[in-house]
DNA sequence: TACAGAAATGTATGCGCTTACATTTTCATA
DNA sequence: TATGAAAATGTAAGCGCATACATTTCTGTA
């Protein structure tokens, strides 16, 4: 095993300068079909592999992209994820990655990480961050793109909805549905803006139609299923107990939804249960769950594209909105006459 | 907006040498305090950070290392893959990600490119991949180890478990509960070797006890809870229907669980269904699921630590296997008595 | 105080590539 | 055929860092 063959290796074999090779390489159009031909036959002969190192230094690309999301582990990142990853991919970039598992400073610190890596560009979930983050990139000139979050007048590039105004379908339908008595379980808002604004959401939804939230009716737990049985349970114990129980998100919906088949209570009959995200597993429990639909994929892939543009030096629009929509399904209904 | 300092930059303001700013960020100990204490400040107000291309070019070493995993958006893959982030983010190296959507070609394809992106070391999911894949690392030196797989014999480092073996147990727990007739749910074995190897083993213990079983009680599908829906609903169509379920992860027993569910079919009474995987979901059914549990945060752990210590130079075992057990729960029962 | 050896620091080269610029070749047109 | 512009190719200068090696400074000891 010699070292890797380089490119004056296959300039000497190809009978021709260094800068052609690089010039087959990079804008091949340049170079003469006869040499072109030639210096791919060296390149194939000497299995002939370009200096990523090499090649970032001279051009300072690096042709890579970084992104931190709060946690690999739920679906919904990784599906978003790996549109992104895909799309970047068809463009010749390459995809590092961090989790900051929801912690400001942490995330601070891998964005200051995956600078010094080099990244051509950086994406990130959700609006709020800390002003260094924001900062050090615009320092840098470096691209960047917030997913989840969309906000007409940021001045931040992002791709996303509108979770404020989202998360007010669902409290809309099922006080049209006549339900009058809610529940709320919802994320832990520390450091995430999506779980804040989707509570805020469903607030002033309520309080157009006069009702307000006791505290006691609004559970903060961690995203799992686990967490979510136990909120529903601690709501049902209430005197009275909800008619509809609003969730965050789908993770907890299934919690909640999977504590009312465990303990008996019928799902929507005594109770309405609606989540937030659409996942796949949520059209399939019975009953199904009525959430609002999310293109995850969708925001993944314009996401990537953005920033692709942007270091093409394209001009691109700022702000991209993504539909989310209601769907209903069976997990509400009307609430127990009485 | 300047362009960014320079080592050289740092070594005029702090008065020394570039070699002696390289010492400070490579090998403090070799420089004394007094002088490094000058170089920090220096590289403070600079606001200096060194340039990872350069580096990567000047000592070989990119302090990346790649991915190539089925896909992100499995919540097993993605669990492990946290941890395996996790810990190479402890000791200093940054993760490139891919996935291959289960094409052995794509992820061929892949390898180059991680390699040519410069990764010091790469982790692959199975043992089932092109020759050109295990060539191309070796011819390069380039460390790697296969997750999810377990050989003892097999002259690849690999951390994970025997599928094969461990998929056994699943049928011997049903045998002893009495069932004699089974169905079996299956994800798509192409380019899948852990789909095989499960398929085998469970075929083999059956086998064992003289079971064998019929070409339409095995039914393949693709890795969802919709598939695995429709397969139950296939499987509870024959006659006379299985009185057990084997599934070959928990997202396919989820759907046999949720088909019964919608569909009336008592679990366990009528039917048991069981998974492969545990995931966090699995527990909180009702029934809950039986199925073998899989550590795959340590695997993804366990996976970083051998490359990290690879790259240290430092000689490791090449095999570790992790424990999976099973886990029994409420999802199965004897069969029914006529 | 002198001196050897260790510790600290500096000098200078090259990692493999891209690219501005210089040079040569090609080709259409007069 | 001569001529100039366009196309093709070559030349050579870095990109920013690590590191082998050379040099200087420090340390403890006799």
């Amino acid at each position: 095993m010699h070292k890797p063959a380089t490119q004056s290796d296959v300039a000497k074999v190809a009978q021709v300068s260094t800068a052609t090779v690089s010039r087959v390489l990079n804008q091949p159009d340049s170079v003469s079909p006869t040499v072109r031909l030639r210096v791919e036959q060296a390149i194939g002969q000497l299995n002939y592999v370009a200096d990523a190192a090499a090649r970032a230094l001279a051009s300072k690309r690096s042709q890579c992209i970084g992104a931190v999301i709060p946690t690999i582990a739920h679906s919904i990142f990784a599906e978003g994820l790996e549109a992104f990853e895909a799309t970047l991919n068809q463009a010749n970039y390459g995809l590092m990655l961090t989790s900051s598992g929801y912690d400001e400073d942490q995330e601070w610190a891998q964005v200051r990480t995956l600078i010094e890596r080099g990244v051509d560009a950086i994406m990130l979930v959700g609006y709020n961050h800390k002003p260094q983050v924001y900062e050090l990139l615009q320092q840098r000139n470096i691209p960047y793109v917030l997913t989840w979050a969309f906000r007409q007048q940021s001045h931040h590039p992002c791709v996303g909805f509108d979770n404020f105004n989202s998360a007010q379908h669902i409290p809309e339908h099922l006080v049209k549905l006549g339900h009058r008595r809610f529940g709320l379980i919802t994320g832990l808002p520390q450091h995430n803006d999506r779980v804040v604004d989707r509570l805020q959401g469903v607030q002033l939804a309520l309080a157009r139609h006069g009702i307000e939230l006791a505290d006691n009716a609004i559970v903060q737990c961690s995203y799992d299923v686990s967490a979510g049985r136990q909120a529903c349970h601690e709501l049902m114990s209430l005197e009275p107990p909800p008619t509809a129980i609003m969730c965050s998100n789908d993770v907890l919906a299934i919690g909640a939804l999977l504590e009312c088949q465990a303990s008996g209570i019928a799902v929507p009959q005594t109770v309405s249960i609606a989540g937030f995200d659409d996942l796949a597993i949520s059209q399939n429990f019975t009953p199904s769950l009525t959430t609002m639909h999310v293109p995850v994929k969708l925001m993944g892939k314009k996401a990537a594209q953005y920033l692709v543009a942007s270091l093409a030096g394209e001009q691109t629009p700022q702000h991209t909105l993504v539909d989310v929509s209601l769907v209903e399904r069976n997990s509400c209904a009307a609430p127990p006459l009485k």
